[in-house]
RNA sequence: GGAGAGGUGGCUGAGUGGUCGAAGGCGGCGGUCUUGAAAACCGUUGAGGGCUCAAACCCUCCGUGGGUUCGAAUCCCACCCUCUCCGCCA
């Protein structure tokens, strides 16, 4: 959420703001509604204050008449001021649901648009594969080098189950471990972070309500997170940091949960769209500056490309547009990688910055010389699997069905190549 | 799953109806002393909000929400959380 007051004297830019993202707010509503909730708030302060004045005077008092009066006048004063404190609370609940409302505002490079038809291609690197073969799909190749079990997967699990085994199996965590020394060598504190988390910070992150068909929910009342950027969040929530201790770099692994609800006709196939999976994320708070969130977003990003260029993948770099942000970021990045299969780049990763939009909702703050800021938010993808298993099984497959395994991650998996069956 | 204890400022810890935004200690900051440091001593030190050019002033906050009362950290109710022991368990 943004500063009151700060959307109070920029009416021009939020209003600005939720035309870009494509959403309909009405700003006037808040302030008037802010306009009655700072008139109820200081007839009810005003109210409290005689109170507190009067009973002192009756602590005070030693004459038994005298204090009975007061008491009485109090009892007045009392019943006036409960009306005017649930009609603040009335106020304060109408507010509160329209500056949730308002959303962050895009920075001024983000590509004007209305959908994510609107994004803009700003960079490609590598080289997409030709073959002097037929290419077959992830989940061709896979079967037959007995990687992933699809049948058994919907057995266990159900829709959208998998097993990964063997070689499928044996790729993920020398992915796993390729990630942990590339981003190690990047000043990140390695995490491994709960999957599990209290509903409220799912309230925080905006997930909930709006997201709350796509969250596995337990019975306990907590969710399942599909991002590890949500217990991350967390993890600072109410803290004040030490501005001498910022920006601080996390590496956060964890499983992932998400029930896809919107997405039922979608990649209903292979490994691409999963319940279940897994992901490296980088998380960074810093100090609230612009410029320094424009700097590390940028350096989280280029991870993430150098990255998936360190596997020899061919890539691209999305700007997305306005009309495709998400209501708390202020730019973002999507990392799409070739997947000669469908003809097309595919999502890897996305990276963004929020300001201290997320912050001021997790209550995220750092001593700057004695005044309290809430620290600025970024997170990027590091490495989600199953889902790069698709892009690294395709774009290295061979003619005999076999699978050439990128120069850096061959040590990670003690061979070459993923040798054919045949 | 069973039994018990407890949630107070950065930490520790006192406080059972008004003089409590809260003793004492630790830590932090400033100073005295010192060649310098330590020790000792003195002072200072919570967060959020309203009004304001600013200061002054005012309001809220002792896990959360409600209630009793002229007045609640303190009494009542509900909820949440943490810890300890037993049981079970990778």
């Amino acid at each position: 959420m943004l500063d009151i007051k700060f959307i109070k004297e920029n009416k021009s830019i939020i209003e600005d703001a939720i035309a870009k993202k494509g959403l309909v707010v009405d700003v006037e509503a808040l302030l008037s509604a802010d306009k009655k909730r700072l008139l109820l708030l200081g007839e009810v302060e005003k109210k409290r204050a005689k109170q507190n004045e009067v009973s002192a005077e009756i602590a005070k008092s030693t004459d038994p008449a005298e204090k009975q009066e007061r008491i009485q006048e109090m009892q007045e004063l009392k019943k006036d001021l409960q009306k005017k404190e649930s009609a603040l609370k009335e106020t304060m609940k109408k507010w509160r649901t329209l500056i949730l409302q308002i959303p962050n505002i895009p920075d001024a490079s983000v590509p004007i648009g209305k959908s994510e038809e609107d994004n803009v291609e700003e960079a490609t690197g590598g080289e997409k594969p030709s073959f002097s073969f037929p290419p077959k799909n992830h989940r061709e190749l896979m079967k037959n080098l007995d990687m992933v079990d699809f049948e058994a997967g919907s057995k266990v699990h159900g829709f959208r189950g998998y097993f990964l085994k063997n070689d499928g199996a044996e790729l993920s965590w020398a992915l796993w471990n390729y990630a942990r020394d590339f981003f190690g060598q990047r000043g990140f504190t390695p995490v491994i972070a709960p999957a599990i988390v209290r509903q409220e910070y799912f309230y925080a992150t905006g997930h909930l309500p709006t997201d709350a068909d796509d969250l596995y929910k337990t019975q306990d009342d907590d969710y399942l997170s599909g991002t590890a950027e949500v217990p991350l969040m967390a993890y600072h929530a109410d803290e004040i940091l030490k501005k001498e201790d910022l920006p601080k770099r996390y590496l956060a692994f964890s499983p992932c949960y998400r029930r896809e609800a919107g997405s039922y006709g979608k990649d209903t196939k292979g490994l691409v769209r999963v319940h279940e999976f897994f992901k490296f994320e980088q998380l960074i708070l810093c100090e609230a500056s612009h410029e320094t969130s424009v700097l590390l977003h940028e350096e989280i990003n280029k991870n993430m490309e150098e990255f998936v260029a360190s596997l020899s993948l061919p890539w691209r770099r999305l700007a997305i547009s306005t009309g495709d942000l998400k209501t708390a970021q202020v730019k973002s990045y999507d990392t799409e990688v070739w997947i000669p299969s469908e003809n097309a780049y595919r999502e890897m990763g996305s990276a963004s910055y929020y300001h201290d939009f997320q912050s001021r909702r997790f209550n995220i703050k750092y001593d700057d010389k004695g005044t309290k800021r809430y620290v600025h938010s970024l997170n990027a993808t590091a490495l989600a699997t199953p889902r790069i298993l698709v892009a690294l099984i395709e774009n290295n497959q061979q003619k005999d069905g076999g699978i050439a395994l990128p120069p850096l991650l061959q040590k990670y998996m003690g061979k070459e190549s993923i040798p054919s069956r045949s």
